[in-house]
DNA sequence: GCTGGCACTCGCACGTCGTGAGTGCCAACA
DNA sequence: TGTTGGCACTCACGACGTGCGAGTGCCAGC
C-alpha cells in the first residue's frame, strides 16, 4: 500500500529529525522539512497510527513526538541506509591506528579514535583468550611459594597470574624444578588454542615427572580457570566525557548508573556477547537488561576473525549513547574500525 | 590573640557544615550549631573580616558565606584535626584487600576500596618503573622481524613492548640468536634497578658478541625508553560514578573537562608527581594547573617505600573529588590505605 | 483518501511579588 | 576595646498568574 509506505517515511523523517535536534517534533515541521508530499494534516493522521502502534510517543499533550524504543528499533532493521564514511574519517581511521605496535597500543587508539568519531562512549574487549592459541608461557618464581605465570598469546595479549605451589620434594640432583616446569609447559601448550587447555592440561599431568607434579596440577589449574572463566575477558572503555554532551538531555535519570555499568566491565561484555565480524549488533534502550542501560544504546561488532568460517571475532568492540544517536552514522564508524583493526592484528 | 583564635574556629566552623550541608552557611545558624560563646553579631564582625582576608566568599548579597579555596588550604594546613577511621572502616580495609594475589588484583581492589571508603573517584598509580627493578626478562619472537619483550619487576608488574629489529646476520652454526639474546639480557640486566639500566644496556652491548649487537641495541633502547619516559607509568581509576553524587551542583562547569583529565592520565600522574609515603598531599582547585581540575581537590600519597630513608614510593594513590569534601576524613582513610597496600607489596 | 480550517490543550517562558535568611551598621554596654 | 541587641536593607528563591504558540484531533469539503 502506499499508505504503509508514506508512514515509514514519516517514522523515518521523526527519527532523523529527533535525532539531529534533540527536539520533538511536530507535524508541520516535518511537512516543510521533508517534502513527503502531502500536508501536515495527512501526516498527523500517520502520526497517531504510528502512535497507536507503538513507534512513537508524545512526551506531554501537545508536544511534537519522540520515538520509541520499537521505533528506534524498526528504523535500525528496516529504514536505515548505510551511511559511508567520508574520505576523512577513512583518512583519520588510517591515521590514527597506524604506527601502533603493541597489542595494548592498538586497543587504545582504537578506543580513542571511536570515541573521538562517534562522539560517544567507546568500548573494546580484549581479544578473548578462549579463542587465542599460546605462544609462550612464562615460569618465574616468586618469595614462598609462589610462581608468577606469564601467558603470552598469538594475538599479543599478556596475562599474568600468580600461584600458589605446593613445595616440591624428591628433586633429582642438578636439575631446576622451575626450568623444568617452563620448558615442560611450553612445550604442551605452545601452538594450542586456549580452549584446548584442560585436555592437554590432564595429558600433561600424566606425563610429567613424578616431582613436578604438584607445580604442574597448580599452575595448570590456574590457566584452565583464567580462560574458562568469561569473565576474565577485559574492556577499555574511552570517552566517557562524552557522557556529558547535550547536558542532563540524553540520560534523564542522570548517568550515574551508566557509569556504574561501564566500571562493571561485565555487564557491557555480556552484551557484547557473541558478537561476529559480519554482523553489527544494535541494542537499543529497555532490550538491554541491566539496569544502568536502559536509557543508551549499545552498537557493537565483532573484529578480528578465527578459522576459516569467518563469523567467529577475537574480540568486539562498539560504542555506547543516548537511545537518540545516528545509528547509521555509528554503525558504519563501528563496522570500517572493526575491520581496520582486524587487518592490523592479522598482519602481526 | 583570642581574637584571632576565636576567628579561626569560625573559620573551621564555616568548613564543616559547609561540607556536611551544602549550604551557604549564615552567622545565624553558626551560633546555633556550634557553641562558640559569643553572638551571631560578633560572628558576623568576623565573617567580614575573614572574607576581607579571601578565606571565604558569599555566592550572592545577603547568602551565606562558603570557603574560598585559600579558606580550605588554611584549613588543610592549620585547622584539621587527624581524623581516625572507625573500625568498621579499618576492617573494611581488610577484609577487602586481603586475598589479593596478583598487583593487578591488589591495584584493581585498592581503587575500588577507595572509591568506596571515600564516595570520591579514586585513582593509582602502578608502581614506577624508574623504582623497580628487574625480576625477569622474557624475548618471543614474533612474525617478521619484531621481538615481543616481556619485562617483569620486582614489584609484579609486567610491561611487554614489541620491538623492530634489524635481520640478524653470521649466526654461528648451532645456535639460536633469541635464546642467546634472552640469556644475555637476564644476566645483565635481573636484579639491577631500572634507573641504571641506560648504563648496563651500554656495558652490555659492548661485551656482546657480534651477531647479538644489533638486536641488543635494539631491545636496550625500547627498555631505556620505556622507563625514561614518565608518561609510560599508568594509572588505574575507579569511582567516576561518585562524581555525580549531589548532582550537579559540585561541579558547576559541568563535570566533563573533570572525565576528560582523568582520561587523559598524565594529568593526574604529573599532579601526583613526587608523592612520599610519609606526607599526604592535597591540592585544592585553582591550585591545580590543569583546567580541567580547577574545580575539584586532589588528595594523594605515596605507597609502599623503597630504599632505606623510605622517602620514595612506589607510586602514589588517592582521590579526586570536589574542592568541597571531607578533607580530613579522606586524607585519614588515603594514609590508611596506602599504608596497607605498602604491606601487602612488602610482602610478595 | 487528502486537505484546509478550527477549536482546544498545555508546557514553557516570563513577569510579579511576598518571604525570609542573611547582612552591615550603629548605639549601648561591659 | 570588644561584644551585643536591634534595625533597616538586600536579594535569591519559590509561588503564582498569564500570554504565547506549537501541536493536536476532528470535521467538512474536495
Amino acid at each position: 500500500m502506499a499508505h504503509d509506505e508514506r508512514r515509514l517515511q514519516v517514522l523515518r523523517a521523526i527519527v532523523q529529525d529527533y535525532v539531529s535536534t534533540n527536539d520533538p517534533v511536530g507535524s508541520k515541521a516535518l511537512a516543510a522539512r521533508h517534502d513527503l508530499g502531502v500536508s501536515s494534516a495527512t501526516i498527523r493522521n500517520d502520526m497517531a497510527v504510528l502512535e497507536e502502534e507503538g513507534y512513537i510517543t508524545q512526551p506531554h499533550t501537545s508536544a511534537g513526538r519522540v520515538p520509541t524504543d520499537k521505533g528506534y528499533r524498526f528504523f535500525v532493521d528496516k529504514l536505515s541506509q548505510v551511511k559511508p564514511l567520508s574520505i576523512a574519517e577513512r583518512r583519520a581511521i588510517e591515521r590514527f591506528l597506524d604506527g601502533a605496535l603493541d597489542l595494548d597500543d592498538v586497543l587504545g587508539r582504537t578506543v580513542r579514535l571511536l570515541a573521538q568519531l562517534t562522539r560517544n562512549v567507546a568500548v573494546i574487549q580484549y581479544p578473548t583468550l578462549a579463542r587465542s592459541a599460546v605462544r609462550h608461557l612464562e615460569v618465574v618464581q616468586l618469595a614462598g611459594n609462589r610462581l608468577l605465570v606469564v601467558l603470552i598469546t598469538d594475538t599479543g595479549r599478556v596475562e599474568q597470574r600468580s600461584v600458589e605451589v605446593p613445595p616440591v620434594t624428591d628433586v633429582p640432583p642438578g636439575t631446576d624444578p622451575v626450568a623444568d616446569l617452563r620448558a615442560l609447559l611450553n612445550s604442551a601448550f605452545v601452538g594450542a588454542k586456549l580452549v584446548e587447555a584442560s585436555v592437554t592440561a590432564v595429558e600433561l599431568l600424566e606425563t610429567a615427572p613424578p616431582h613436578l607434579r604438584g607445580l604442574v596440577a597448580a599452575v595448570s589449574a590456574t590457566l584452565v580457570e583464567t580462560l574458562v572463566e568469561p569473565g576474565e575477558d577485559r574492556l577499555l572503555v574511552g570517552g566517557t566525557a562524552n557522557l556529558t554532551r547535550g547536558g542532563a538531555l540524553d540520560f534523564p535519570g542522570s548517568l550515574r548508573p551508566l557509569l556504574e555499568a561501564l566500571e562493571e566491565q561485565v555487564v557491557v561484555l555480556r552484551l557484547m556477547g557473541e558478537v561476529a565480524p559480519s554482523h553489527v549488533l544494535v541494542s537499543i534502550g529497555e532490550e538491554n537488561e541491566h539496569e544502568g542501560l536502559t536509557g543508551a544504546s549499545l552498537v557493537s561488532v565483532g573484529y578480528g576473525s578465527v578459522g576459516g568460517t569467518g563469523d567467529l571475532a577475537l574480540g568486539g568492540l562498539g560504542i555506547v549513547g543516548p537511545t537518540r544517536m545516528d545509528y547509521a552514522g555509528n554503525m558504519a564508524a563501528v563496522r570500517a574500525v572493526a575491520r581496520y583493526v582486524g587487518q592490523l592484528l592479522a598482519e602481526s
